[in-house]
DNA sequence: TCCTTGGTAGAACGATCGTTTTGGTAGAAC
DNA sequence: GTTCTACCAAAACGATCGTTCTACCAAGGA
């Protein structure tokens, strides 16, 4: 299975096409054709690799799932207190951005607007993304605000949401500091807990 | 020119079917015979009244910005301070959505995923929203952060987009409720800037 | 040498899309 | 009574969609 060969396989490059393509034309708006030709594969390929469109979809959403929990990974392990392993959730998404990986603003909440109310196998990865999310920064949460922990994690859930979708908007501008300022003085809104409770494990 | 007739006309029909079918399955996923089956509309009628698919598009954002800014009008004019004008913004948007008002989370928003980098004239519609928020949220800091009346509208329109991208993932719960908590501590956060200057006139 | 693996090019499929066209109907205006 | 307006039903248009099929090619391992 040696896959790690000199240049990308035919796979790779067309998921890397349909991270580009998907997520910036939208779902629907992207043809089949227009993901081959960018990833300069032919049409047999992608159907020997992925059963349908919706297989490449779900695979690209896969991916994207275990990368950016990766970046969140290592941002959390960065961080060198409570507050900045809470707040480590925007510099994750800045490292995310920083990379390679295409991204307008976010590529679970782009398909939640194409894809509604369906049993496409989609649905299920859009809410793996949310419950990471919520997951975490309840864990998160929990050494800074005890008790209100859940409530903590709801305000910067909604403040990360709102980053997002500032980028979707274009408005306002820097959307990564300004969210983490919020959050900062939504963080400092609660008790601060002391104690030598320090979960150093990732949720 | 008699439109207002005992029942809806053909035109509004359209209107509303488009305004719960584009905003909720997605405009490409949305085919002109289904907003034809939901309006009850023949297809001549459709292409009389709208030269095309995107001209119907075209009409329900522009429907939709002069209803949602009417709404935010009366919640301004409803609040009885300068905090409670900044925030009325959130009570506008629950308001709008308590109407018959078919949103999923944010038609132009949701526009905006699908119309990238074209010439579509909807975009000049979506900009012109995201100028209104803008426009409109520094008018209504100014009285309370002065000079930094910019820094905390970005900060307001972020937790608006926010909002907004909570409803689109289904988590937070109130997402409407938790902006509102967290834009107060926002405002709260800028030295607060006594004095008469009493703006009643909406920007 | 043979045969499997992973790939390409290109035509073809049925279905669906947005749009146009043809022909007809009910009611109000003059 | 005729004309105009607003509307409907249904067929047809070319284009594009996702998907399948046929045929061929190059490299690697046994």
């Amino acid at each position: 299975m040696g896959t790690q060969s000199g240049h990308p396989s035919a796979r790779q490059r067309l998921l890397d096409a349909a991270d580009e393509l998907f997520y910036r034309n939208g779902i629907a708006n992207t043809g089949v054709d227009d993901v081959l030709a960018r990833a300069g594969v032919s049409v047999a390929t992608l159907y020997a690799q992925f059963s349908s469109k919706d297989g490449l979809l779900q695979a690209s959403l896969l991916r994207r799932l275990d990368t950016w929990q990766a970046y969140w990974d290592e941002a959390i392990r960065a961080a060198d207190s409570d507050q900045e392993r809470l707040l480590a959730v925007f510099d994750a998404l800045k490292l995310y951005r920083e990379g390679q990986h295409s991204a307008r603003w976010c590529a679970f909440l782009s398909t939640a607007v194409e894809i509604y109310e369906t049993d496409h196998p989609a649905v299920d990865l859009i809410a793996a993304d949310t419950a990471l999310l919520t997951r975490r920064l309840c864990s998160l949460s929990e050494p800074i605000a005890g008790a209100g922990a859940d409530q903590l994690a709801a305000a910067i859930l909604l403040i990360y949401n709102g980053t997002l979708a500032s980028f979707l908007r274009g408005s306002p501008e820097d959307p990564i500091g300004q969210g983490r300022e919020i959050a900062t003085l939504a963080a400092s809104a609660f008790p601060t807990r002391p104690g030598p409770h320090h979960s150093s494990q990732v949720p």
